[in-house]
RNA sequence: GUGCCCGUAGCUCAAUGGAUAGAGCAUCAGCCUUCUAAGCUGAGGGUUACUGGUUCGAGUCCAGUCGGGCAUACCA
C-alpha cells in the first residue's frame, strides 16, 4: 500500500517545486482518528523551507491526486501530518491481490540477481547441540528464508573446526571412557569432556572392535568416531527443527594449502603485511590493531606457531568475499562480540566493501522452569540439551520461542508456558487461528461447494464491518512487515505481526458469521479467510513452524 | 577499569525520532441449544531506572549516574 501512496506525494513534491534528498516516511498511525496511513513529510521539509508545516502541507495536498475509489479523503492534522484515509472497497479490492499472488504473497525482487551468504550454528563437533546455540540457529535460518523471500539466492553455511585442540580433547576423552570399558584403571582427567555422551561413543568403540585398540597409542579414531557420531547428532538435532544447512565449510582447510600455493591463513598474513598492519614481537605475529586506534595489538600466530582463532576467521571472511556473496550475513551469540570488529576492520584494510557484512546477534538464553531462572552457561557445564527441549516442547514452540522476543533482549524461555496446550501459549495462538480457518473452509466445500480457487473473490469489496476492514487492512501490512524485519534482521516483527492477524481473524470470526451469511458476503467472507491464511501460512513458513490444518 | 547489549504495567515483552507509550500472562467482571470457548468483550494497572542536553516533537538520539548481562586470553 505504501507503493501505492509513495509516487504520488513524490509527484506533489515536485509540483511544489522541492527537491529534497530526505525519505518520505509512510506510517500507520496508532489511533484511526488520524488516517489509514500518515506522513510526516511537511512536517520534516518545514524548516529546510523555510516554511510552516501545516502551510506546506495544504499545498502539498493540493498537488495530490488519486484515483477515484482509492482514497477517500485527505486531512492535515496535528503540526502538519497529511493523514490518508482509504475507501474501504479500494482495501478489500487489494486483498484479492494476495489471493492471487499465493506463496508468492510478501515477495519482492530487490535481492534478485543478488547473492546472500547466512553463517550460523557452527558450533564445533565436541558435544551436543545445547540451548543457548538454539536461539541463534533458530535466528539464523529465519534470517535466511527472509532473505529468500527478497529475491536473494541464499546460502546457508555452518563452520566448523574439527582440527584444533578441543577436538583432540575430545578424542582422548573418548578413549579414557573407552579404556575404563576395557576394564583399565585410569583417572579421568577434570581438564575433559565430562558429558554422558563420551561415554556412549566409546561403548560403540567397544561393541565394535572389543579391546582391540586399547594398546593403541593413536588417538585417530577415536577422535575421528566422536566427529563423525557428534556431527550426526547435531544435524540430526538441527533437522528436527527445520533447519538444514546447504553449506559446511571446515576451518581447517584455510590451515592447509594446494602445491605451489600458501594456505589461506598465510595468504592473509602476506596480505595485511603488505599494508604494514601486522607486526612480530614476544615470539608471536600480531595484528596492529592498535595502529587503528584499539588498545592492544591482536595475535594472529602464536608464539608456538599456532594461528589464534582470529587468522582463521579473517581468512574465512576473505573467502565470503572471494566467492563473490553481495550479502554476507553472519548469526552468533553475545559471546563472541569482541570478535567481528577485527575481522572487518582486516577486511576493509584489505580493501574490500565491509558495508556488505551485516552481524546479528543474540543475547543470551535463560529458562524458567517452575518459575525459577536457570542461566545458560556452556562453560559452567550447567547448559541443556536442545535435544531435551525439542523433547519437551515439540519443535514448532522451540522455534517460535526462541524468535519471539528481539535478539537484542535477554531471552526468558518459560518451559512449562511453551508446553500448555492452551492459549496462553502463543504457539497455539497462532496455529489456531489457521486450523480454524481451515476446519472452515472444509466445511464450506462440503455444504455450499466454495472453492479458494474459485471465482467471486470481487464480492468482497461490498465487505464494510468495522473487523472485516480492519483484518483485510492488516493482510495488507504483510510486505511491509517483511522488508523491516530483513532491513533490520529481526524476524521477531514477524511473529508480533501474525499474532495481530490471528486476533483480528479470531474477532472477524466471533463477530461476523460466515456459513450462515447471505450467500454473497458469506462467500466475500471465505475469500477473507482465505486470504488470512496465505498470509498467515507464508508467514509461517518464514518462521519455519508448520501451518497445521485442524488441531 | 574499558567496550557492547539491556533497564518500559505485578510478570514476559512491543513501540523505522511522531499524535493519548501498547500486547500477552496474571487479577477482576461478562459472552457457548449458534461455523472449533485452543476463542471473544470489558475493567483496573505507568514519573518508560535517574539527571541534564539536542528539536516542531525523545521510551527512542547525545552526555553523565545507578542497576543487570556479556566480553575484555598467545581459548573458539
Amino acid at each position: 500500500m505504501q507503493e501505492f501512496l509513495l509516487p504520488a506525494i513524490h509527484q506533489a513534491l515536485r509540483a511544489a517545486s522541492i527537491n529534497t534528498d530526505k525519505q518520505v516516511q509512510i506510517e500507520k498511525p496508532a489511533d484511526k482518528k488520524n488516517g489509514d496511513y500518515s506522513t510526516n513529510i511537511a512536517l520534516m521539509l518545514s524548516r529546510e523551507c523555510r516554511r510552516n508545516p501545516r502551510d506546506l502541507a495544504t499545498e502539498l495536498i493540493g498537488h495530490m491526486a488519486f484515483p477515484e475509489g482509492t482514497v477517500e479523503k485527505m486531512e492535515i492534522a496535528g503540526p502538519g501530518f497529511i493523514n490518508f484515509f482509504l475507501e474501504p472497497a479500494f482495501i478489500m479490492q487489494s486483498v484479492e491481490h494476495i489471493i492471487r499472488e499465493g506463496n508468492g504473497y510478501g515477495s519482492s525482487c530487490t535481492g534478485k540477481g543478488k547473492t546472500a551468504i547466512v553463517e550460523y550454528v557452527s558450533a564445533n563437533p565436541t558435544g551436543p547441540l545445547t540451548i543457548g546455540r538454539g536461539r541463534g540457529g533458530v535466528l539464523g535460518d529465519c534470517i535466511a528464508n527472509l532473505l529468500s523471500t527478497q529475491g536473494y539466492r541464499v546460502t546457508r553455511e555452518y563452520y566448523f573446526n574439527d582440527a584444533g585442540r578441543q577436538m583432540q580433547i575430545l578424542g582422548e576423552s573418548v578413549r579414557y571412557r573407552y579404556l575404563e570399558l576395557c576394564g583399565c584403571e585410569v583417572s579421568f582427567p577434570d581438564t575433559h569432556y565430562q558429558g554422558e555422551y563420551i561415554r556412549d561413543i566409546a561403548e560403540v568403540l567397544f561393541m565394535e572392535h572389543a579391546d582391540a585398540l586399547a594398546d593403541s597409542s593413536d588417538n585417530t579414531v577415536f577422535k575421528d568416531t566422536a566427529e563423525a557420531i557428534i556431527f550426526n547428532s547435531i544435524r540430526r538435532t538441527l533437522e528436527r527443527i527445520n533447519i538444514r544447512h546447504d553449506s559446511f565449510f571446515n576451518e581447517h582447510t584455510l590451515y592447509t594449502a594446494a602445491e605451489h600455493e600458501t594456505s589461506a591463513n598465510q595468504q592473509v598474513l602476506d596480505l595485511l603485511d603488505e599494508k604494514e598492519f601486522i607486526g612480530r614481537y614476544d615470539g608471536a605475529t600480531w595484528f596492529l590493531t592498535s595502529k587503528l586506534g584499539q588498545e592492544k595489538d591482536k595475535v594472529l600466530v602464536k608464539s608456538t606457531g599456532e594461528p589464534s582463532y582470529r587468522l582463521p576467521d579473517i581468512a574465512y571472511h576473505l573467502d565470503k568475499f572471494r566467492r563473490g556473496f553481495d550479502l554476507i550475513v553472519n548469526v552468533f551469540g553475545a559471546d563472541h562480540i569482541d570478535e567481528y570488529p577485527d575481522v572487518v576492520e582486516a577486511l576493509r584494510i584489505l580493501g574490500h566493501d565491509t558495508g556488505r557484512i551485516r552481524v546479528a546477534i543474540n543475547q543470551f538464553v535463560t529458562m524458567t522452569v517452575n518459575g525459577e531462572t536457570v542461566k545458560m552457561s556452556t562453560r559452567k557445564g550447567n547448559a541443556d540439551l536442545l535435544d531435551e527441549l525439542i523433547d519437551d516442547v515439540g519443535a514448532d514452540a522451540t522455534r517460535l520461542f526462541f524468535i519471539m522476543r528481539s535478539k537484542d533482549s535477554h531471552l526468558n524461555f518459560d518451559i512449562e508456558l511453551a508446553k500448555k496446550q492452551s492459549k496462553d501459549n502463543p504457539v497455539f495462538y497462532l496455529q489456531y487461528a489457521h486450523a480454524r480457518i481451515c476446519s472452515l473452509l472444509r466445511m464450506a466445500a462440503e455444504e455450499v461447494g466454495f472453492r479458494p480457487d474459485g471465482t467471486g473473490s470481487h464480492l468482497m469489496q461490498a465487505l464494510c464491518l468495522e473487523e472485516e476492514i480492519q483484518l483485510g487492512f492488516a493482510l495488507l501490512d504483510y510486505p511491509e512487515v517483511i522488508r523491516s524485519s530483513v532491513r533490520m534482521l529481526e524476524p521477531q516483527k514477524m511473529v508480533e505481526y501474525l499474532h495481530t492477524v490471528a486476533e483480528l481473524y479470531h474477532k472477524f470470526y466471533q463477530e461476523c458469521p460466515i456459513l450462515k451469511a447471505e450467500p454473497e458476503i458469506r462467500t466475500a467472507r471465505l475469500f477473507l479467510s482465505v486470504a488470512t491464511r496465505q498470509v498467515l501460512r507464508n508467514g509461517f513458513g518464514i518462521l519455519g513452524i508448520s501451518a497445521p490444518e485442524s488441531m
